[in-house]
DNA sequence: AATCGTCGTTGATGATCGTCAATTTTGCTC
DNA sequence: GAGCAAAATTGACGATCATCAACGACGATT
């Protein structure tokens, strides 16, 4: 899919849609064509890799289309998707910024469409706009406040609440509505990555859903999961949040 | 009023001992003399709040003197200490450049010295200093990899080895070097933080020191630890990190 | 000095989790 | 389709944790 950029090569990044949420939003034409010389779009198979944690920074990537996973992984073969990467989103812009060897891997989750954008288009780019640092600036600010939000959650919840919580955020994203109002995801994930994601193993997420099942406020099936009623899924954390 | 400075009024907040990894480290003399009108230094005792959750943002803070707490709350009384900010760090400035009210609260964890700079001059200052903007982003991509590691962690490590790695980091900042080899620290947090910062109950953090006072590696009076060999302490993670 | 509230510790208990192991299912390659 | 490796599930067990409760320690206030 995202068969997209086929025409107006010309203007800001039309291969990846460029909502006002991207840091690409609003470029003048000048910048634009430096954008459109310097960037070179890729599509990826599902579990190919975009970058790899502790390799050297080549210049950032724009995720088109799909859905890209942000990973940490240490020595001993532990693995945490700490973040999803969908159109429109940067990645790989930290360790450019900061000049270092990159901190997280990024795979494709899935088929994928990614641009990468070279060292020296954005080098020139951001020293001709000013604003493109403070829109690289409050992309990161976002993310922050999405890693405390995450670190909170991990401190105050339940492994349960987490895992409902994780399926709330995915059916934002990935949810089709049905015609008798329930909604079905297909996970992007596997049940290892949803466990990192969640903070414990996969026989734990296993048994969870295992619960979620038999009080049938979920039906998984794979990586298809059926919400009977998406309400009464959130009602479970709601009246820890907000009471 | 502003009864800090008592010299070089002129030059950038001396007031703070403003190194190079602070965001206002190298300003020229314009840009020193506007930080040094939009200033004002202020002195908290221990448990005094710098900002409020939800309050509107009013300029940013940087922390000269002592220890402050970044923490964030819900509406069922959970506190989760987030971060720390030491000399040097400025904080506040998320929801001042985002323009929203603040995401977390701050508070003086002991008796600490921090200057308030107001909206006018920042705004000035970044207009007039793109290389600021820059330094904020540094700073906020600094604090997004502190939350990433963090959350990898929170992922993969038992509770004890979570105490220890925050004793550890805390030994780095606060440890006093004994002349037998031992260090001790004086926690600037409370049991029931440590616990928010672990991820767990205060209960279960009395429990953890329990054992790690019964396994020799800690000992704990009140808010002073002490740690007879640092090495040991930290051999507990190392041979899980890297191995 | 007496009171009050918070903090810290400790105990008991049921719930949950991590680990090891066995088994089934899935997805991919040939 | 056969074969294989990884993923996923399930069981069993010991370890750990959350919760409720009781109690002592401490600081602040009056």
């Amino acid at each position: 899919m995202a068969q997209s950029c086929t025409k107006h090569e010309n203007h800001a990044c039309v291969v990846c849609h460029v909502g006002p949420r991207s840091v690409w939003h609003d470029l003048d034409e000048t910048a634009s064509a430096l954008l459109a010389g310097g960037r070179r779009r890729r599509e990826y198979g599902s579990g190919e890799v975009v970058f790899v944690q502790g390799e050297q920074n080549d210049g950032v990537h724009c995720v088109s289309g799909g859905t890209v996973g942000i990973r940490r992984l240490d020595g001993n073969g532990n693995s945490v998707l700490l973040e999803l990467a969908y159109p429109g989103d940067t990645i790989g812009y930290r360790s450019f910024l900061t000049g270092s060897e990159h901190k997280t891997s990024a795979e494709a989750l899935g088929p994928s469409v990614v641009c990468h954008i070279d060292r020296a288009a954005i080098t020139a780019l951001l020293a001709g706009n000013p604003a493109l640092g403070l829109r690289f600036l409050k992309r990161s600010i976002g993310e922050l406040e999405h890693a405390h939000d995450m670190m909170f959650r991990q401190a105050t919840l339940s492994n349960r609440h987490k895992l409902v919580h994780l399926l709330l955020v995915l059916v934002q994203r990935h949810g089709r509505r049905h015609s008798n109002g329930s909604q079905s995801i297909d996970l992007p994930v596997s049940r290892r990555d949803l466990a990192s994601m969640v903070g414990t193993r996969h026989e734990t997420i296993s048994r969870i859903i295992g619960r979620l099942e038999t009080d049938g406020v979920a039906h998984f099936s794979g990586r298809q999961v059926t919400i009977p009623s998406v309400e009464a899924l959130a009602g479970e954390i709601d009246r820890l949040i907000s009471a």
